[in-house]
DNA sequence: TTAGATAGCGAGCGCTCGCTATCTATGTAA
DNA sequence: TTACATAGATAGCGAGCGCTCGCTATCTAA
């Protein structure tokens, strides 16, 4: 009685790859590098450790491969955060908390574990080494499409610098699972504050 | 011929304490969390094994012991690093290019590693909590004696969370182990832009 | 229908890890 | 000097890791 569902090789395939990649990206974000172990991946994927090897050769190509994965979504989802206007500081202000909530999402939490992974692997430094690049690229050309006419071209790069980089500060210094434990109002403080700098910083040109 | 150097029994035991817990600054500064094993950390001190074992009860208590080792010297650091004056735009920019030196060495990289091992581990985390809290006051409280006269009370964590987070977003972004690999002069750019923004946000009151 | 190719399974190998047990060397106190 | 306590060295244990290999199940092409 159950229905025959005949699936095509490239089916099967296709899918538990995505199965594999998907169970890297959630290991990762809430267990860490050391602790996505090829059984831990093929545990939460529901797939045994030799399927695994038959798709990826070794653990680090999987972790790549992870890596290239999110680095499409991360990008996509930058975009949407910084789509609305940057006219008033309200309106930065909202990019901004936007933006936190896009770098605290699983996708960029497992990003931020393969980097840090990279630093004392060299090997995996290299083999990220053009996602990085391509990300970086796309987010710095978001950013020109958005911001482009609001502050002079020199200026996009280290802007987006400071933004990012802070926001991925305070991603490494949130510690506690549950993102309600903040000690108290100082980041939504600081993001208000950068916003307001930002605006008096870049006055709005006359249309 | 050898010069009988008779030490006392606190002697030796200082003595390789200190060099045990120099030996994992260096371990976790260059090779990570993961490669900071305890063969790794005893060949660096020029130490067995039993001996560590002697002195830590295990692996975590010596990372903690080192964690609190480091947040001493972090804060001194920083204190030293913000003692010139913020008056001018080049006075807090050469404030933020100090800070980010402080913010590249070993010992800050030492305190970077064991946050981020300290996510994906509940005991290291709560080990490590008055530590980080001993480290976040002291930091307040520095920052409130330099620029305390500067800027409003409500406005002093805010803007070191600014500060700080993005100078840790960009040492945890620059995975190249040699510090000049920058590929461009957006981190210079970045830091004289934000000490910009600082300045004519908070202006010079009449002394 | 049948032969070959591909996907998936799971036991097990070699290795490294943190840690322990045992022994020797050295400082301390009677 | 003798007796003990502490510091340090060495060998080894058990668990967990990435990865391999022989096997079965499923799909595809002739």
């Amino acid at each position: 009685m159950t229905t025959t569902l005949r699936r095509t090789q490239a089916d099967r395939r296709a899918g538990t790859i995505t199965a594999l990649l998907d169970a890297t990206v959630a290991c990762l974000a809430e267990r860490g590098y050391a602790a996505t172990s090829t059984a831990a991946v093929c545990a939460e994927a529901g797939v045994s450790q030799g399927a695994l090897f038959r798709h990826f050769p070794t653990r680090q190509a999987l972790l790549v491969a992870t890596a290239e994965h999110v680095a499409t979504r991360n990008v996509a989802a930058f975009r949407e955060a910084v789509g609305a206007g940057v006219d008033t500081v309200d309106d930065v202000a909202s990019v901004l908390t936007h933006l936190r909530a896009v770098v605290l999402s699983p996708a960029n939490q497992t990003w931020r574990e393969l980097l840090v992974a990279a630093r004392a692997d060299a090997d995996l430094r290299t083999a990220l080494l053009p996602a990085r690049e391509s990300l970086q690229a796309q987010m710095l050309a978001a950013a020109a499409d958005l911001w482009g006419d609001r502050l002079p071209g020199d200026d996009l790069a280290p802007v987006l610098s400071i933004v990012v980089n802070m926001l991925d500060g305070l991603a490494f210094s949130a510690l506690d699972p549950d993102p309600a434990a903040a000690p108290g109002r100082t980041v939504e403080r600081a993001l208000r504050l950068l916003a307001e700098m930002i605006v008096s910083h870049y006055p709005q040109e006359q249309s």
